[in-house]
DNA sequence: AATATCATTTACGTTAACGTAAACGTAAGA
DNA sequence: TCTTACGTTTACGTTAACGTAAATGATATT
């Protein structure tokens, strides 16, 4: 299955012009049907992990650094250690993003429950 | 207890200007002896909450949003019913943002167990 | 053949979130 | 009193991540 530039910013909810961007970047490089461009599904797959780290706060860059992490074979042993602290470093920080989501969620359900006793209050 | 300026910059591993910043964008207002700032045990949780928003990827107006929510005590009904929907909004959003968090962190441990794996192969 | 639809490249514009520099005030200590 | 350390305002600069517009090409439909 393939893609049109398209089809994927329809499906992801972004512009082409966002796609070609990403493409401009250096994080997505689909294959030309003369001038068009053809998106595979691993491009596609490419586009979601882009957009999911976008989400999560990170940036294009260090985006673009932990796919090529996983493109990368990481043939010899410097390589493949210096990718092990690399993901632990990652995993380090998405912890404590998760703490403060925690945090943030507990925060959010306090005040709705105070909302919530404020408009019982109201209404004798 | 008050903070100076550069004691929250410290504290908080900002620069100055960044407070000053959030200042001037209305985030926080502290009071003023002459023309220095201080800051007080509750403005520095509001610094705490725009860094901590930052760090979830929220802007710096939706961090304003949500502190302006919490310090407004939303007197009337229709205020508190906005006050939940917007609150509700918040938490899906978060939600969302927790999936791809625990889906990022599921394919990092992943990846490392494949590095290991790797590294095991290559001493014998 | 003409129109519509989707694509392309090129290039300048925009916004958020600060950085950086200049020029200055003030209070404490040597 | 002079320096040092902190604070202030004002204002221009910077970077990331696109937006927007112009001019043009390819393909399909009427």
């Amino acid at each position: 299955m393939t893609y049109s530039i398209s089809d994927l910013a329809g499906e992801f909810d972004v512009t082409t012009r966002t796609i070609r961007f990403y493409e401009e970047k250096g994080l997505l490089s689909p294959r030309r049907a003369g001038t068009r461009r053809i998106y595979s599904a691993a491009d596609r797959t490419r586009l979601r992990l882009i957009l999911r780290g976008k989400r999560l706060g990170l940036s294009l860059d260090e985006s673009a650094e932990i796919i090529r992490l996983y493109g990368s074979p990481g043939n010899n042993r410097r390589q493949l250690e210096l990718l092990i602290r690399k993901i632990r470093e990652r995993r380090e920080v998405l912890r404590r993003r998760q703490r403060d989501l925690e945090t943030m969620l507990e925060e959010l359900a306090d005040a709705e429950s105070k909302c919530r006793d404020a408009l019982d209050g109201l209404e004798p």
